[in-house]
DNA sequence: TGTCGTGATCTGTGATCACAGTTAGGTTGG
DNA sequence: CCAACCTAACTGTGATCACAGATCACGACA
């Protein structure tokens, strides 16, 4: 079902106290970030989320606390935990008496999805175009040209959903803005389920389409620094994205 | 503390099946609109929800999962399942090894959330204004004919912060768009305890304060239709504000 | 053959217990 | 009188148990 629970990649170390060393003297404690306390709860959410932006988990799909205790090899606790977190960003739901699913979208809610992406995301753009560095230009580039390569034949739509993610975030992540990178990553965790789902059904989409088109005009415009074209070109790849699905996938009501 | 939690508004148990009508009649059970389950954790939540936009817990304080649990008379589950779903908003932030307790804002962070809250806000405002109705238009202005009352001699600082929210939501949910609403509420949780922490204790800045002048400007603004006049008094509002509490709140580092 | 009732099974929710880590307070030793 | 230690109380986290409600499948009745 779903991958079992590793140890992860440490998200944040804790500034912590550092060890009480003699004034002045820098001990090798200073160094070492007390290791984080991450807590089983958070490492199953972050689990979750993965899947849920990565489109693992299909619009609909039922959940069960103890199923997926059971699948990551841990208690149900932390699996209520987890679950009770992205049900309040609503991006799992809890049916009344039944069971946890993963939500599926309205046609109206993936419009206004979409309309607070365009906003928030195209934001987000023109305000790292303003900042970005030549570094953090050339890993939005390293991370197109990742998407490129999964978008050729043999198209490899996994790698694909995970090169476009990190371009995107790669991006934002340059305009310094800690909780509007959170916003965001909320905003992914609701559309990701539909968005990537469709992607990884028609990886034909990629090839020769417009989120090709658009990563290159972003790039342009970042390397000009120019912050109203790099957020016409996301709004571009938003919206393109936006239609086909649309058009393609299966909205409620 | 806290005030208990209530039996809230009555859940109602199911008006007792009168008998199932003959096939073909419309039953009176199509009309009952599936009572809603509203959980203990949920209840718990709302209730830390709203003490912490209201202002009523400060930053730094700190919370006791038992203490929180025997307050409002119920027991630590349903209090952990909050905590939870508001440590994933950032609304509140567990300490590592110690104890649960109320961000306390940094001067980056807070300049952060302000800017996130212009264009959301900003453009909650602006969308509002193209579809809001004339009773919506009269809503709004109630609030602020209350706002201005409990801002007089004597200022009543509490029924002022209510007010204010009021007003503000009142105008958000005239744009029709559920996620952004629920996107603005935490940007509040978040900047909540701030902002209305002062003005709880600052209640002269609310007489003839820049507030006033605000609200005026985006009625008459709302009742010409002008959605870019909206946003302006708008932002104007959240500046002032903002200006006013990097003057005189104390924030960290 | 179609429909309703019924029991087994599974669901999330809540409570209680156990535990490692930290904090705070009081006491002891200098 | 001050500092350091040490103990007792309290913290969140995790596990386990209990329970009401819902689902589903099977069987009885019309």
């Amino acid at each position: 079902m779903v991958a079992r629970v590793q140890p992860s990649v440490a998200p944040q170390s804790r500034p912590a106290s550092p060890g009480a060393g003699k004034p002045g003297e820098v001990s090798a404690l200073d160094e070492v970030g007390s290791l984080q306390h991450e807590t089983l709860g958070e490492r199953v959410t972050g689990e979750l989320r993965a899947l849920l932006i990565a489109g693992r988990l299909a619009p609909g799909e039922k959940l069960s606390l103890r199923r997926v205790a059971e699948a990551l090899g841990v208690s149900m606790m932390p699996v209520r935990e987890a679950v009770s977190r992205l049900a309040a960003d609503k991006a799992l739901e809890v049916l009344p008496g039944r069971a946890v699913r993963v939500p599926v979208l309205t046609l109206a809610q993936f419009r206004e999805l979409t309309r607070i992406r365009l906003v928030v995301e195209g934001f987000a753009a023109e305000e790292a175009t303003k900042v970005i560095t030549d570094a953090q230009i050339a890993v939005v580039a390293r991370h197109e040209a990742a998407f490129l390569a999964a978008a050729k034949d043999p198209p490899d739509p996994a790698a694909a959903v995970g090169a476009n993610r990190d371009l995107h975030f790669a991006l934002y992540e340059a305009a310094g803005m800690p909780s509007l990178i959170e916003m965001i990553s909320r905003l992914w965790l609701k559309a990701g389920p539909i968005l990537n789902l469709d992607m990884r059904h028609e990886p034909r989409r990629l090839d020769g389409g417009s989120a090709v088109v658009a990563h290159a005009q972003l790039l342009a415009a970042l390397r000009r620094r120019d912050p109203a074209a790099a957020r016409q070109a996301l709004v571009e790849d938003i919206s393109a994205a936006a239609e086909h699905i649309e058009r393609t996938a299966r909205l409620a009501e």
